[in-house]
DNA sequence: GTGAAAGCGCTAACAT
DNA sequence: ATGTTAGCGCTTTCAC
């Protein structure tokens, strides 16, 4: 007659179905039944009773053993790079909102762009029965996966490009980064501007890769070539998660608009690097986008926010999570949904006040001027 | 002799424990005792043999039918308000990254500040088994919770205040935001400010409470009355979680600021409001510190980058992770660790140079001026 | 319309 | 040192 105890403290004991089935005066099958909706097969007045019971008792059905019985879950995973970065909080949001409507739960997990953590994540995550993920921003290669793809994972790799030789129960899903980039690069230049560097971390994702093909192809189809001075890539988002991302923009735009000629543009591959580079040049004294103008990549809330607003690419997040959780969900329940394997959606460039015409002024002489922001700022809203 | 198909695509079976016992020509036990690290039991060879198919199979156990038996999943969930804003984002990663340590995963869940939701996650959770869950920025009361707790639901109560009457497996945990907003306002105080606006979303969770009355006791100790035209809490945070925050700060901001007489200062009860002021007085042409001092909470990455950077409470975010997540797992292991039931953090003012002495300029005169920003931050920073 | 029973993959007590 | 076996709570076929 005790109930069980855990860690001195008396708990209630757990009810299960077949408590229910018991206390109701039927068998576990009505109650299964009932639980799942089929309803056709009883009587009203059984029906009620065993409600009841259900109520009285607070019965839910143990997640674990329906799993084991059925090999699955409504749960779907979401691996992203950091959640520390607001643009992948802002996805993992969307996301949840849209499996919710499905009745499916999300997981939110940190892989910190290492391929072993989404090794590992993947793996627990597949022992759990979940078998259906989002992977965001990996490295172009799925190798390390290939184990569970084998086995039935159905994953949705956002911001990779689909390759040839992939399995196919991984579907691509992306943003035209390339396009984001060359959009942005190109605004740049019809400014006026010759001078503009490109600031990330690591190339390591396919993301990054395609901002900065962009980056490239649109100063050639400009006819700019692109000194290797321009361009930074260094240092290493392990360890803190996109925390460090904004230490790393500015260290990289320092060292950017420390280079002679001085870049009068920079194009950052993500809006926390362009924050980054935001505190660098308030270090500097210098002004933006008088002294150096800035784009981002993203368009996380704080770039309409920034002073200046940041001008930047922004991704449609809202389609993003939809077609994502669609895709998986859609196949989840054998539904021939699934009609596309690859998907890109596009890009828009946000024009806001960290852009300005180039070469009006020479930042050589006016490095060491107080800059006029609010100025500069509130003049372009204007247009 | 068919693979389980699976969308049209063929699949590898899954292999249990059952099919690597008998491929390694030993009992289920073995293989149970080698996965779970009761190595004691085994010959060495025995061992290797087993090893061995483990690994050419990719042997994992299934983690619903572990739950199952065991009743316990290596998993704890964190139900943060928002993981859009950045300051939730860290945290999940601290809390993460100290779980990870004890072979523990953890579930992020974004509760919009809705205790449906917490209970709806709650449930979902309790019904996967997983018994020990941080609940953050919850409103005071835990009734909705008191069925979970009754059974034996492990929770740490992040920023909420113990109460007499909570059960023994609910403990609490929180920074003291009391003492936090007393400091930030009395900073201030000092700085010769006397009209210090408060600026909030609506004041739902106790954290937000009781940074509420850190400011009015603050005020009040300084002989300031408050006028309750100075506070602001209104708007609703539902929707779009704390991505529409810094819009509420902003129009909490030009709401507060037209207010006459004007507030000299504004203290925020959140570093993503205080941004949200930062906009409005942009758009106004008002100068911070100049014309507005300004005080955030939280000290998110953002609020070093900002422009001017934010002067603001700093949480010890690693140090409470860390306490949660030891105190959660110290019990699940039936340690008796459990040496406390609620703790609280020290809160540390960070000074940066959105904040500057009152009074010498009139703002009613100077509203209009253009203001020197990068002047006013440098010249705090040179302290 | 309702019930009995097999078994999902695993662990752990109890053999041997 | 290794094996046998009884369930954990549920779903689902098949019988009634």
């Amino acid at each position: 007659m005790d109930h069980p105890v855990q860690g001195g403290v008396r708990v209630q004991p757990t009810v299960t179905i077949r408590d229910i089935a018991r206390m109701a005066n039927v068998s576990v099958t009505t109650v299964s039944n009932l639980v799942n909706g089929r309803l056709g097969h009883m009587r009203a007045t059984t029906r009620r009773r065993v409600e009841q019971v259900i109520a009285k008792y607070d019965f839910c059905p143990n997640a674990a053993a329906q799993m084991l019985r059925t090999g699955r879950t409504r749960v779907l995973a979401l691996v992203v790079p950091s959640v520390a970065n607001p643009f992948w909080g802002a996805l993992s949001w969307h996301v949840e909102r849209c499996a919710l409507q499905y009745g499916y739960h999300v997981m939110v997990c940190n892989s910190e762009r290492d391929p072993a953590r989404e090794v590992q994540y993947v793996s627990a995550l597949w022992r759990a029965g979940v078998r259906d993920v989002v992977l965001a921003a990996s490295e172009p290669a799925l190798d390390h996966l290939r184990k569970f793809l084998n086995r039935g994972l159905n994953l949705v790799a956002f911001d990779r490009r689909a390759e040839p030789d992939d399995p196919p129960s991984v579907v691509s899903l992306s943003m035209d980064n390339h396009r984001g980039s060359f959009m942005a690069v190109q605004h740049l230049l019809t400014l006026g501007h010759r001078r503009v560097a490109f600031l990330s971390g690591p190339l390591r994702t396919a993301a990054r890769m395609e901002r900065f093909r962009g980056y490239r192809d649109a100063m050639a189809a400009a006819g700019v070539d692109v000194a290797s001075a321009w361009v930074w890539t260094g240092g290493s988002t392990k360890g803190a998660g996109d925390a460090k991302g904004a230490e790393l923009g500015r260290l990289g735009a320092l060292t950017l608009i420390a280079r002679r000629p001085r870049p009068t543009a920079l194009f950052a591959a993500n809006d926390i690097y362009a924050l980054g580079a935001y505190a660098a040049t308030r270090e500097l004294r210098l002004a933006i986008p008088r002294d150096l103008s800035i784009v981002g990549f993203d368009d996380i809330i704080l770039a309409r926010l920034a002073n200046p607003p940041l001008t930047t690419v922004r991704q449609p997040l809202r389609a993003i999570a939809e077609a994502a959780v669609t895709q998986l969900i859609g196949r989840a329940q054998g539904l021939p949904d699934a009609t596309w394997v690859s998907r890109v959606v596009p890009p828009r460039l946000v024009l806001r006040a960290s852009t300005s015409a180039a070469g009006r002024n020479g930042m050589s002489s006016r490095a060491f001027t107080i800059p006029d922001q609010i100025g500069a700022s509130t003049s372009r809203r204007r247009r």
